[in-house]
DNA sequence: GCAAAAGTGTTTGGTCTACACCCATGA
DNA sequence: TCATGGGTGTAGACCAAACACTTTTGC
């Protein structure tokens, strides 16, 4: 299908050729599944059979900002609707070519793994443990691609509430700790942990109670609805 | 010169017409100069003859890398051969349309004043305080641009060893210290602020003594020559 | 000798870390 | 009654902030 996207060519102030790469924009989806990070793929065999998997994108297209840039592709290409996204980075370089002439915008979102499970098409994407990628055949820089936003997504775990963005609206403390650990993959004290976060005023009480293990739990919801620098750790 | 970049459209795959933006980059350059953070901007006069000032910017081309281009840009705008850069963010909306269809890759490039002043061809630039910049007419988005840009600066000032792109290689602690109150616009002790330098062994001693104010001063210069992070405050 | 910037320590309060036992519930 | 995860406090080490006087040089 790609034929129908040329090169695209231009005469330059001095008449002298020049062609532009096409903007394309890349989902990293990542969600924490069964105590492991994951990322959400997209399957398809290549000429020769092997299964490759690649990132969701598509081209950026002019009528749109790059964020309903973003909400159309993760729908077509996954049928999640609503997630957490922030802009990485652009990456372009011809001599790591590419995809045909691709300059790709990179963009992370995160979802609670159940908003995930319930909404997206199997039949399109497939989950991927990150602890894994390096098994799998990647299509062209999408490994590299992968591997620079989750390191983001540390970065942004240690200074931001993000998390709320990973977890669903009430949790326990120890489901929010879980996800720093699985994330910055280090273990945390459990009292110092507490100490920690409360001190940041980041999660406030509920006041509603989990029931479903076997000491009930205290269950917390997080002050700020946006996502703000918390100096977490 | 603009018409000779037309609009550009193709087919989609299923037949419709998709229009893309083009890719442009701007460079968004700062330095100290006379106790202030100033920028560095492309002058010209507008149809109504009002003076408009742009950042250095210009369409990528597919022959080069990002990097790549940043160089050629920044040489062709401003004759400034070596700086910093990183990039901060890519823009597109066409809302706030905007250069004719560019989408903005923008770059943070830093720069020590002397150098600068060396190196650059004041026919074709000018050096402009940061403060002053809301009163002066820029070109579309660019104040924009250049408002987040210098926020980025901050926050990579406050956790990282970046101030050795904006000084010269051998300093004195009071420069530095000069560096990180004029940025960060806030005070600090000058006895903690050693501290805490040393203790992060982000520079070094160079047993060179610097005899041009009235009492010498030892001079120091950074340890690490790439930019990494330090959390400096 | 005076103006200007360099150089230098201590005290105090706060924050971080390490560490272990009892509790509430369901099976 | 036992297994599971929830809930809680203290002591010591380290780090951060506040604070002022003496030194060296050029003029």
């Amino acid at each position: 299908m790609w034929h129908l996207i040329p090169e695209t060519k231009f005469k330059d102030i001095w008449n002298h050729d020049f062609t532009i790469p096409i903007p394309a924009l890349d989902i990293v989806i990542f969600t924490i599944y069964r105590w492991e990070v994951c990322v959400v793929l997209l399957k398809r065999d290549d000429w020769q059979c092997n299964t490759v998997y690649a990132l969701p994108w598509w081209i950026v297209t002019s009528w749109f900002s790059l964020e309903e840039n973003f909400d159309s592709i993760l729908e077509r290409k996954t049928w999640i609707t609503w997630v957490y996204k922030e802009q990485i980075y652009t990456f372009w370089d011809p001599k790591r070519d590419n995809r045909w002439h691709t300059l790709s915008i990179v963009y992370l979102a995160l979802i609670w793994v159940d908003r995930f499970l319930n909404q997206v098409d199997f039949t399109k994407v497939e989950i991927v443990k990150y602890s894994d990628i390096d098994n799998i055949k990647l299509w062209f820089d999408h490994l590299d691609i992968i591997k620079y936003t989750k390191q983001r997504l540390r970065w942004k775990m240690e200074y931001t509430n993000i998390a709320k963005d990973i977890l669903k609206e009430e949790f326990r403390i120890s489901q929010l700790q879980e996800v720093y650990e699985i994330v910055l993959w280090k273990k945390f004290d459990k009292r110092n942990f507490q100490k920690k976060i409360f001190k940041l005023n980041m999660i406030k009480e509920t006041w509603n109670i989990d029931k479903t293990t076997n000491r009930p739990a205290k269950l917390y919801s997080f002050v700020d609805k946006n996502v703000k620098i918390y100096e977490v750790l």
